[in-house]
DNA sequence: CGACGATAGTTGTAGATACAAATAAAGCAG
DNA sequence: CTGCTTTATTTGTATCTACAACTATCGTCG
């Protein structure tokens, strides 16, 4: 109710996006230390997935998804086309550059799935169900939020 | 209790590192916004805040809480110490590389508090009541797996 | 059709992040 | 005391990320 002066310790107790970036440091290593095998990393396997499900993706689409800077995919994409992944798909529109999963993406996604099932089933254990449960809810509204 | 085989669509939706991430991208949006007119980001913040609180921090414990990869931290010091937030302390062990607020670090963080607060409120109000609840219980956790 | 504003991507720059390897000092076994 | 192991940190390298500025194309209004 009242207003209490905020110090440092109740800063560093209670701070959302202190607690979200330590958790994501720990979860993010859990998924890319499984998919190593793979030369894959979680980041760039999520953006593999939504172009899977996608079919022919486009990179504002990707962006809007997964409320990433266009600059930051522009350089994963680029990436995962030199690793034959991606490939680019001519579209009418000549300012956008549409990608979709090459066979080999594909493939990749496909022999990946067991060490994602591991890496799922870790995260899930180490946070507990609680955080998980709210976690859809929570991402659903972060990725359409409209922050710039 | 069947298990269905993964697909792309399942992956998509129930990904508990593609979510966090995603989450994490806007949380840490707020905060650097709110912070960006004192020249700080929320990923230096948390690790003045922790220093702050420790007084005297050596590298290894600000790691041990945040669970940073010491090169990481290495790094981030560096630029803190540059900007005059930081400053090295002498210790015994010459292995060692303590570090401390400067007084113009103290006021950086008085000085940024009510951005803080700001940025604190939007990111409440949008992840929801029920997910930030989890967060702590679940970032207890996360620091104190022993990853790595 | 021609100018102009809107839309889509890329490039320059800089910080955040981690892994691997290198450096340096402490501690310990003998 | 000497050599080996452990601990603490830094440096090399690469990816992830975003902001600002730039380029190219599209749409539209006249």
């Amino acid at each position: 109710m009242d207003k209490p002066a905020t110090n440092i310790d109740t800063i560093a107790k209670t701070c959302i996006a202190g607690r979200l970036r330590l958790i994501n440091r720990v979860v993010s290593s859990i998924y890319d230390d499984a998919l190593r095998p793979f030369g894959l990393k979680i980041s760039q396997g999520n953006i593999l997935i939504f172009t899977g499900k996608l079919g022919i993706a486009s990179p504002v689409q990707i962006c809007e998804y997964l409320q990433l800077d266009a600059s930051t995919l522009s350089r994963n994409v680029e990436l995962m086309r030199k690793n034959g992944w991606l490939e680019e798909v001519p579209g009418e529109d000549a300012r956008s550059r549409p990608f979709r999963l090459t066979e080999e993406g594909k493939r990749l996604i496909e022999s990946a799935i067991p060490a994602w099932e591991k890496a799922q089933a870790e995260a899930k254990e180490l946070l507990g169900d609680d955080f998980v449960s709210s976690l859809n809810k929570a991402a659903k509204r972060a990725s359409e939020s409209n922050r710039a």
